[in-house]
DNA sequence: GGAAAGTAAG
């Protein structure tokens, strides 16, 4: 027989009581030795009568302290309730201690091993849950339908395949496969899981079906992001003559809110509100979610109306759903005054927040609302996890904050907060950005052990875009030609950020003729109109040929506003091949433009120093001045034993800087005299010198 | 002594 003690290791209090010694955990040191000793009925009746009276937390205590005087806490009747009890009031440790002072013969109660589960899940612990279910089984006991949904709930919000594999076996082999809870619990667990098929051949086996088990059914599209099942049931359901209720409609909303079909969604509102169907506050939450993602922003604001006429407002996860929405919307005042407002916030309110500034691309705010969790009082247990790390990561990555999203990655590690895969991918695309190959390996390595990897089998359009365009920026438009020829063998439609990528590979390596007729095929067999990007690209690609000409023609002619990138490229092809008259022309274009962008200006200041034109560079400089704009130094960074290290041109960067310099051009003669850069420097060699040249003192 | 619905990060 399949044991789940095959995959949870039983704790060692579980073991035969012979076994059991003082320094186990404290939930057998309360388990005492001997047997429960018989107590008159009418003192259990009479602490019975009052356990199930309406209580406050401190009378059910002087009732307990009561029962324990008396010794009527052995009493396993007594002690499910007061199991019960404390779990109502989220006293789950309590609960534990009176569970654990019922003595052995009394742990023959199912209703105590119910309670005590049940208190476990509700809570959350549900590894504790599994494992109590297990040495239950261990002692002999077998499950009831009060036991069993606890037990699949438990393993499913564990999360591990297997173990729900083999709860399932055990609902068999216990006979439980008509029970219409046990089968609803299962329909959850898969539903979940994302196996809608197993859910639909359980669904379709059940001799007897409840608007519960429609419901989960309905849930379990949503959760699969599949509105076409869900709406199937539906009808089915509408079919067989029941009744549609609140919960159906908030799921057959939430299938479709899920799947971005918002207008979708909005009509199917109304129509429950036409329909009579009680709104409740989790479809509302459901609809905010939708006005958050909607341009429509008039939407949102009928929504919160609809929120605060219907008296909403009192629920947590409707104003975690409201800060989410005007977050989105960017109207970052709105959310914090909900926030601020609110009487009870969970994690949720926090990282609604939280995720309101980054994305707004107010990282300071976002790491300072961070913060504040972190130092607010422990009552809420609303501690940053690892979507409130993945926030700020996120956020200052977004911001080209390279090195602040670096430190964060790095301190969420030292918190042990376990990484995913949007902490993963924020974390790789900073490493992009910061050519920091060493800890992108790493990261690497980490996805591949954590099997986040496994993704890449199914290639989308960014994989082979990131591929394409990798190989462009190295000069490697051979192998980027092939890549993109591959793509198209497998069947993938390129896009315009494709074509990006392909043609600024061609670019970069020369390639004129596959330019060119990459540039042609573009709209004429793939039906993607060029934009003001693959126009720079073509550009670029003539201009750095030499056809200054051709390149100046395309400006001319191309049917969009041309930007600073286009005129950049063709300036900085007359740069190349010095060529001052088409250099003249594009220099008026530059002067009139209303960029912000100070490259071009910086290059034709340039061009007209080289060549002694020295007023007029001087002109240029104060014409980028008086427009306001001030040049952003470039920067240069090197890794060295996993810490970042940025420099300028012209900047001081050490007291002994002379000694530095004198190693820069020991090491720049090493460089050229070998055939191939970089090939007699082994990464050690390298990183050795650079920490000596960047390490203080 | 029950169950199902919702909101946060790329």
């Amino acid at each position: 027989m399949l044991c789940l003690h095959r995959c949870f290791s039983l704790p060692s209090h579980f073991h035969p009581i012979r076994r059991l010694t003082p320094k186990h955990t404290p939930l057998i040191s309360y388990l005492p030795f001997h047997s429960c000793e018989p107590h008159h009925n009418e003192l259990l009746d009479y602490f019975n009568s009052l356990l199930q009276r309406s209580l406050t937390l401190q009378q059910a205590r002087q009732i307990h302290s009561q029962i324990f005087i008396t010794d009527a806490h052995r009493s396993p009747f007594l002690a499910s309730r007061l199991v019960s009890i404390y779990s109502r009031f989220g006293l789950v440790f309590d609960a534990r201690k009176v569970f654990c002072l019922v003595p052995f013969d009394g742990l023959q109660n199912l209703l105590l091993w119910n309670s005590i589960i049940r208190a476990n899940v509700t809570h959350g612990y549900y590894e504790f849950a599994v494992r109590l279910y297990v040495a239950m089984r261990k002692f002999g006991f077998w499950p009831d339908g009060f036991t069993l949904p606890l037990v699949i709930r438990a393993c499913t919000n564990v999360g591990v395949n297997s173990l729900c594999n083999i709860v399932h076996c055990h609902v068999l082999q216990m006979g439980f496969w008509n029970h219409l809870h046990v089968v609803n619990e299962l329909l959850s667990m898969y539903g979940k899981f994302g196996k809608m098929d197993h859910a639909c051949h359980l669904f379709d086996g059940m001799p007897v079906r409840s608007v519960v088990s429609w419901n989960t059914m309905l849930s379990g599209y949503a959760l699969s992001c599949d509105p076409v099942g869900a709406s199937r049931i539906f009808k089915r359901m509408e079919l067989e003559g029941l009744q549609p209720n609140s919960v159906t409609w908030t799921s057959l909303l939430s299938s479709h809110a899920r799947c971005g079909f918002y207008d979708e969604t909005l009509e199917l509102f109304m129509l429950m509100r036409t329909e009579g169907v009680e709104i409740s506050a989790e479809a509302l939450a459901v609809l905010l979610s939708v006005c958050a993602d909607m341009v429509d922003v008039d939407r949102g604001n009928e929504i919160h109306g609809y929120v605060v006429k219907g008296g909403y407002e009192n629920y947590l996860f409707v104003k975690n759903a409201l800060i989410g929405a005007y977050g989105k919307h960017e109207h970052l005042r709105d959310a914090h005054k909900v926030f601020s407002e609110m009487k009870a916030r969970n994690l949720v309110s926090w990282n609604a927040l939280i995720s309101a500034y980054a994305e707004s691309g107010l990282c300071d705010k976002a790491y300072a609302v961070f913060l504040e969790m972190e130092r607010s009082d422990s009552y809420s247990l609303a501690r940053p996890n690892v979507i409130s790390w993945s926030a700020v990561i996120c956020g200052f990555a977004s911001k080209g904050r390279c090195e602040d999203s670096l430190e964060l990655f790095r301190q969420m590690q030292v918190c042990r907060v376990i990484t995913n895969c949007v902490t993963i991918s924020s974390v790789l695309s900073v490493c992009a950005e910061l050519a920091a190959l060493n800890l992108g390996r790493e990261l690497h390595g980490y996805a591949i052990r954590t099997q986040m990897d496994d993704s890449i089998l199914g290639r989308d359009i960014i994989s082979w875009n990131s591929l394409i365009g990798g190989y462009g920026i190295h000069g490697l438009g051979e192998r980027s030609l092939r890549t993109f020829d591959e793509m198209l063998e497998a069947g993938m439609k390129p896009d315009n950020i494709t074509f990006v990528a392909v043609l600024s590979a061609c670019s970069h390596a020369g390639l004129l003729a596959a330019g060119r007729r990459l540039f042609n095929r573009m709209a004429s067999e793939f039906g993607i109109k060029p934009n003001v990007e693959h126009y720079a690209c073509m550009v670029d690609l003539l201009g750095r040929a030499g056809l200054l000409q051709e390149a100046s023609n395309i400006v001319r002619n191309m049917p969009i506003e041309p930007n600073e990138c286009v005129w950049g490229a063709l300036l900085n092809s007359c740069r190349m091949h010095r060529v001052t008259d088409i250099a003249e022309e594009t220099a008026s274009n530059i002067l009139t433009l209303k960029s912000e962008i100070t490259g071009s200006f910086m290059l034709l200041s340039n061009i007209y120093a080289a060549s002694g034109r020295w007023e007029d560079s001087a002109r240029v400089r104060v014409s980028a001045k008086s427009k306001g704009l001030k040049k952003t130094p470039g920067q240069s960074w090197i890794e060295v034993r996993k810490k970042f290290y940025t420099f300028s041109a012209g900047s001081v960067l050490h007291l002994r800087q002379d000694e530095i310099y004198g190693i820069l051009e020991e090491l720049t003669l090493q460089m050229t005299s070998a055939n191939e850069p970089n090939s007699c420097l082994s990464q050690q060699c390298i990183d050795d010198r650079s920490e000596l040249l960047l390490v203080a003192n």
